[in-house]
DNA sequence: GCTTGAAATTTCAAGCTTGAAATAAAATCC
DNA sequence: GGATTTTATTTCAAGCTTGAAATTTCAAGC
């Protein structure tokens, strides 16, 4: 332990690992605010607007599979999911064409306006939250996210 | 839709918004992948993990509610992890001296050993997912999500 | 000393999540 | 065309997570 008389510095690993639980900290600190507020103020959770957002955007539908490709969880958890938005009268399941074992997933009219409204205020709270970043912060903050990221492997 | 001439510029709540999703695409995939090495590796769980290294720093013990408080999870959830890993033999409670109500929980010999193992792959682990970014990459990030964090309201 | 209120923890129901097993249907191969 | 393999989805068990209700114990006031 002591045996070196130069001040060892910070090995390169110490201060990612250090970037790595401030990024998790910061993160988790928004999804719990965002999770708190979605409840609050509209009885819902984050998986079901993240299906609705995706749904949102394919007003056709989307394969049940596809979708759990798109958000990146498993296709059981999308079943489930599915399944309470459709209970809700916010979602419906509607066969496909040409393919018996799959089916399309898609929003209903009562879902595409619910959706309007939680997107509307979903973007004011991250504004609120993210307030203290100036647009040049946010930019340069991206930029080392895209770095992190394209160096890891991409996805 | 058209109805502007000039090019309208995006608004800072949008580029606020990108900035979110991004944050949260990395963290996600970085986590995802945290919990699949636990899995595969060693047979354990990411909350597991989170609890064990609080107990790690604290070896006489920390309250239920302190370890619920550190890790910002409900009181029930720390319950059930402890539980879990009191089975596992990795960690045990042992009753606080003046007060019967709370007890301690602490890592038995077996538990700081295995956290041990499990923190050095770990650190290692997050050295390799962030090789991309260099030391003052990761600086800067840490300097804007200090930022970013100040200014909603601390913590 | 007793009552009342506060604090620490556990229990519980509901929802999210996963990976693996089960179903069913389509596609490929002989 | 029939067997085999692949693909799409659902079902399931186990664990994580929460907020609320229930327990137990402590502390404060009277």
């Amino acid at each position: 332990m002591s045996t070196q008389p130069t001040p060892t510095p910070e090995p390169t690993s110490k201060t990612r690992l250090r970037l790595w639980l401030k990024l998790l900290d910061l993160t988790s600190g928004i999804e719990a605010e965002l999770r708190r507020k979605l409840r609050d103020a509209h009885d819902t959770t984050l998986p079901r607007f993240d299906v609705m957002a995706a749904l949102s955007r394919h007003p056709e539908g989307l394969k049940m599979s596809e979708l759990s490709g798109y958000l990146k969880v498993s296709n059981g958890n999308i079943t489930g999911i599915v399944d309470r938005l459709t209970e809700e009268g916010l979602a419906l399941r509607v066969a496909v064409p040409r393919d018996k074992r799959a089916q399309f997933a898609r929003l209903t009219p009562k879902g595409h306006q619910a959706f309007a409204a939680l997107a509307a205020e979903h973007e004011a709270w991250i504004d609120d939250i993210l307030g203290g970043l100036s647009v040049s912060d946010a930019q340069a903050m991206m930029q080392l996210l895209d770095s992190a990221k394209t160096a890891k492997g991409d996805a």
